[in-house]
DNA sequence: CCCGTCACACACCATTTGGTGCCTAACGGA
DNA sequence: TCCGTTAGGCACCAAATGGTGTGTGACGGG
């Protein structure tokens, strides 16, 4: 029933199965960003992974990706309607990450042997 | 704030990201359950893949691992505390993918190009 | 007329992840 | 005594993920 194997909650783990998609997903809550911003809020994504990580989002319909045609280029991208229905579960993690993160960090430390 | 690069948050985002953590989480949420049933309720999955992820989990203070000194061996694997207070964010994943994995699955056909 | 900026693409590389297949220890039963 | 069962180790492999470093087109400015 309803969770396991093949369902739709598989979609939405694969979904957040990776390093980055959250966290882009999440940078991008106050509306459109252009990639060096994001860069620089995200910290620690290089270029490369940024902009795969973004064609993921896009794939997916998560997000938006406007281009301005000026020099130097303006890129902007943007949480779709859909996307931004994910910010719910996600800022669930965040909220269970603050609570027990020091619990997660203990557990891991009492494998020192 | 205080949820992007090295923040909590991003704690929360690694323990889920990867294929299975989420789905092995969820399939013990009713009790205690032995690796072979695991692996059926679960379906496809590997043993190897089976038994890294709950290493991972134990690593992580989510689940415990209890042995029987029987023949053939027996082991049981059951949520933690801790693991346990996981179930509610995973559980808004599932209701999110039940809402919105149509729209996901049309995105995704948008690209046929 | 060369320089810097921006948003990539591309070549290349190391590590991780997921997966298959084979092997073992220990016992109860045929 | 050989078989089946259970949990999981081990060798091996392919693909995905993450990362670095370099090149590029288009323009405005010095």
């Amino acid at each position: 029933m309803g969770f396991i194997a093949d369902c739709q909650a598989r979609l939405a783990f694969d979904l957040l199965a990776n390093t980055w998609n959250a966290v882009v997903l999440w940078a991008l809550r106050h509306g459109p960003r252009r990639p060096g911003r994001l860069r620089e809020e995200i910290g620690g994504i290089s270029t490369k992974v940024l902009t795969e990580t973004l064609r993921r989002l896009e794939f997916n319909g998560l997000i938006t990706r406007r281009t301005y045609a000026e020099a130097p280029p303006r890129v902007e991208y943007e949480l779709t309607d859909l996307g931004r229905t994910l910010l719910g579960p996600i800022e669930a993690f965040g909220a269970w990450a603050h609570d027990h993160a020091d619990e997660v960090m203990a557990a891991q430390d009492r494998w020192e042997t």
